[in-house]
DNA sequence: GAAACCATTTAACAAATGATAAAAACGACA
DNA sequence: TGTCGTTTTTATCATTTGTTAAATGGTTTC
């Protein structure tokens, strides 16, 4: 997805205001496989997902879980470090070669104080992020395990044709061979 | 919780900002069992709590599920008519004799439109929030119905105090039988 | 204090999910 | 094509959680 649309997306800006976050933004490939956040790190930079796919993850005790999925258009961010400055507790893999806009997470905090535009512009970018989490959080604690499954295959059919089961399983809170048996059961 | 330092507590404004804020505020009190937002109705305040516990929760067939609390200094927000001005899933009731702040929300947007300070201060609260609701999503994914119950005994001794079993039970996604056995296996 | 009304706990059985291991399916590649 | 390595499914048993119902404990009201 281009950077224009992505911007479009969260918030209409002016032609000025929409130059001064585009002059600050870099395109950047990786391969599949490339680890693009480190859990215990503070990251200084913000992504949007122009080309590809991406997962974050924790460890709990020794096992990875799987939490987080962005694709075409979807931000990579540590909130953690873009909020508070702060460490992360997650990594963040990309599952697919990507091309990826870059934004220096310093950068955009001045913008933040420079313009009004802008300043609206990240609000509604955490309001929206805000809105997927609550609505992902009341997913995982009203409905069982075979309805979230169900409903990422409706909402997000590219993500189980392009990832594989034991993410899925991870994300949907469940162990691999879980899913398995959910997904005999289905067809 | 006073204003000011709820106002304070989420992104420190000059005087004249501040104020800007303030005026649009007013104090309003409600009796316990007060039903504030009701579900399929756009919301038109913003609530912060001064004194006082509200639950919010939505219904799942019959069942209601308790899927936030919040006590002294909490926003209380429904985020559909806040963010997108349309319907919220959700009804907040009031689980004390409460003291709150009152906003309206358009007033409110207003002032992000007008008030570089205030629109960073909108931008702040959201992703407070955000961070929060983080937090809770990877609590329920990793950590068993146990562990999740410990730790808001930790986090929120309060609640559990205040707040009848059956609505924690359902906050921390199992049933109010499965709280009891946990409880009796912890002692 | 007795009666009525809740909230909480306990008990018994059913259903869902976890853990472990083995089998099957799939892909990459020489 | 055949082999190797990985992913996914299937099978078995243990554990957790859900469901329903009854028992216990507390509070309010008359």
């Amino acid at each position: 997805m281009e950077i224009n649309q992505i911007i479009d997306n969260i918030y209409p800006l002016t032609k000025s205001s929409k130059s001064l976050i585009k002059e600050s933004i870099v395109e950047v490939k990786f391969p599949k496989g490339h680890i693009l956040f480190k859990a215990n790190k503070i990251e200084t930079s913000f992504y949007f997902i122009k080309k590809g796919i991406a997962r974050a993850y924790a460890f709990s005790d020794e096992n990875q879980i799987t939490f987080w999925f962005g694709q075409e258009g979807d931000p990579i961010v540590s909130m953690q470090s873009y909020v508070n400055n702060q460490k992360g507790y997650e990594d963040v893999e990309l599952l697919e070669d990507c091309d990826l806009y870059e934004l220096k997470t310093e950068k955009l905090h001045e913008l933040f104080l420079e313009d009004i535009e802008i300043a609206n512009w990240g609000r509604k970018f955490s309001e929206l992020e805000l809105i997927k989490s609550e609505k992902r959080l009341i997913a995982l604690q009203f409905n069982t395990a075979t309805e979230r499954y169900l409903a990422l295959l409706e909402n997000y059919p590219s993500i189980i044709q392009r990832v594989q089961l034991s993410y899925i399983a991870s994300y949907l809170g469940i162990t691999q061979v879980s899913l398995s048996r959910i997904r005999a059961n289905i067809k």
